[in-house]
DNA sequence: AGCCTGCTTTCAACCGGTTGCAATTTCTCC
DNA sequence: GGAGAAATTGCAACCGGTTGAAAGCAGGCT
């Protein structure tokens, strides 16, 4: 399906041809001429199977068979109609479609926001792999806030196949009443009977607080995203689990916006923790805190060591490099469209891929400091 | 290479009723249900303005012209109607009303990398005006290449009311062909005969140079990017007048890619010109040079000043933080969807606002130090 | 009464594509 | 050569909603 519509200009000027010779040949008129199906206003109509239908002097229907349902004419007549369609510029119209088949060829991913760098690889990743299903990709924002998402998913689930929720802060109920309608994938989110794909963060997880351990820290600060994010909670909870392992305490602040400033506004609530290392729940909120610690003059690593999470765009230019757990968001976002689009448990069991998280070791962590909490 | 934005505007409710449940069968196994068409997944269909009219007694389109043309019928009909329609939980389909009407409330937003921070604001701002304008952004991604952009706007042709191209890089020609099937605008970028919406530049670059001749500078090399984007060339054709006016000489360099790698390729070749500072064609390639200085132990700003384009994500936090020209994309993507939706003149002249970049200075630029061309 | 006017509502065609079923053509095989 | 099967293709209905034209129905005026 790679009909180039480059030839735009002569399309159109076929296009033309064909509406002269259409009012010429009118033997069997059926329909009102006068009727200009809307493009732009102003703009030339689109090319239809019925355009193609008049040149080739097949029915619509077999037009529609020859385009759709390989083996059901004949490939002589076949070839001629993809040749007719590609000449004429012909591009199906995927609304029309929609009408009667129900299937709309486009999937949605709801995050919290576009700008959010956490969230370009996993846009990225989506966008490829529906490109390859031949599905068009839609993203929603819903700004962090719990009712838009709710009214985001509402206005979309009519037009969609497919909804992957990333980060999702609906209640379980109102996902599981989501899915009902249509197939749902959940990213960074767990829930009983709802396909889902989460990074094992584990690994990366190990390695940081090792890293940690071997630089002498004994006691470090989770600073905490927003409370009803369930990643949050997931990380908070894993670096509890190796620390604990590795002989570390863990205290987590309380939960503050998953951005820049939330970051740097959470520096003090950090401090008064006496930890000597953080980790933050992202990169976001890492930067943040960096920044806040320039503004503060405690030094990074050495005052205080920071890790991040997810290996945003922009963390290897911070002033220390950013110390950080890099998650395969890209890859993440393959596998969700993958689970949505995939229609037999084959497909489903060929998407197991491990989806590692990775330590990325830069410049932000130190050996520990003690430092008295303030 | 579809990507989708879209803005939800309107509110909706979570249809209720459930027929058909999955499989609880684990989050591991993800097995779909037998072969339920995506379709209609909740298997109970939708609720049509057919169902209305049964339930009413009113005829279709009663119903249709109740629910969306406002003073055709009866002020007690219409009520009567409405609360039907809510107590059925009816949500119009679009996909079926762009059939006959040709619209589809949806806008396309044409542009070569999401996940370039460039972009960012630019999409925030369309995104913003469209959610007022009760429109629906998507997202399409070019990955720089003219034949993907080619195909990415022939694809969305057919279902979106206008295209917003984003510095784009087809020829004129295919340009205007597109602009005569669906409306168009241009952001960074003219053509005639083509809405455009394109920052004024000159109050930025001027405050630039003016603080680059302070500073002792007499020479200023113009780090290029792609050599078929318009913008490059405009921006290098401004610098070079507000050069020349202040004294200050200019020579460019041959074009790179417009991304950090790009612009840490470019440090030999900016050394080269023995020029004592740089503008860089964005942020990106500004952001590749300082890294490539880090490498190559070129002291910024003590042995060369560098100045950005666009004020992007992380210039604030690199190593020094970089000096820029900010460009008001934010508005500049307001203006595109404006200018995409209005449909009168009046619109048009509504919509003048003056989008001025602004210097930003920060920390990578200083005092010109004389160095021998290598 | 008769006629014109203006407001409501319905009829019926239509958008572009899909699909069950029947009609037609072509192929097979005796 | 012709019957029967198979392959092709056309007809017509349909999806959900929109819209021009006409019908139904009040009231106002001569």
């Amino acid at each position: 399906m790679r009909v180039g519509f480059v030839v735009c200009t002569t399309a159109c000027e076929i296009m033309e041809h064909v509406l002269r010779s259409r009012s010429q040949s009118g033997k069997v008129t059926l329909v009102s001429p006068e009727h200009v199906p809307a493009s732009a206003p102003g703009g030339k109509p689109a090319v239809t199977i019925y355009d193609i239908a008049r040149t080739t002097g097949f029915s619509p229907s077999t037009i529609s068979r020859a385009l759709h349902k390989p083996g059901r004419v004949k490939p002589a007549t076949e070839k001629a109609i993809r040749a007719a369609a590609e000449s004429l510029g012909y591009r199906i119209n995927p609304m029309a479609r929609f009408v009667t088949t129900g299937r709309t060829g486009t999937l949605a991913l709801v995050l919290s926001d576009i700008t959010n760098p956490v969230f370009f690889d996993l846009v990225r990743g989506a966008e490829r792999r529906a490109a390859r299903e031949g599905q068009t990709l839609v993203i929603a924002e819903t700004h962090g806030s719990s009712s838009i998402e709710q009214e985001a998913v509402g206005r979309l689930l009519p037009t969609v196949d497919g909804i992957i929720l990333a980060s999702s802060r609906l209640e379980q109920d109102q996902i599981r009443a989501i899915s009902e309608h249509k197939n749902v994938v959940l990213v960074n989110r767990t829930l009983a009977g709802v396909p889902s794909v989460v990074p094992q963060l584990q690994p990366g997880i190990r390695d940081a607080v090792n890293h940690l351990g071997a630089l002498g820290h004994v006691s470090v600060a989770f600073l905490a995203g927003p409370i009803n994010l369930w990643m949050s909670r997931h990380r908070l909870r894993l670096l509890e689990e190796e620390a604990t392992r590795a002989g570390i305490s863990v205290v987590a602040t309380s939960p503050a916006e998953p951005t820049v400033e939330g970051g740097r506004q959470s520096l003090h609530d950090i401090l008064e923790t006496g930890a000597t290392a953080v980790v933050a729940y992202n990169d976001l909120m890492a930067i943040g805190l960096l920044l806040a610690c320039g503004e503060g003059n405690v030094p990074v690593p050495g005052g205080l060591s920071i890790i991040g999470f997810d290996d945003i765009f922009g963390s290897r230019f911070t002033s220390p490099p950013l110390t950080t757990i890099r998650t395969p968001l890209a890859l993440a976002g393959e596998e969700a469209v993958l689970l949505l689009t995939a229609t037999d448990a084959a497909d489903h069991m060929a998407s197991g891929e491990p989806l590692l998280a990775e330590f990325v070791l830069r410049g932000s962590t130190g050996a520990a400091v003690p430092r008295p909490a303030a």
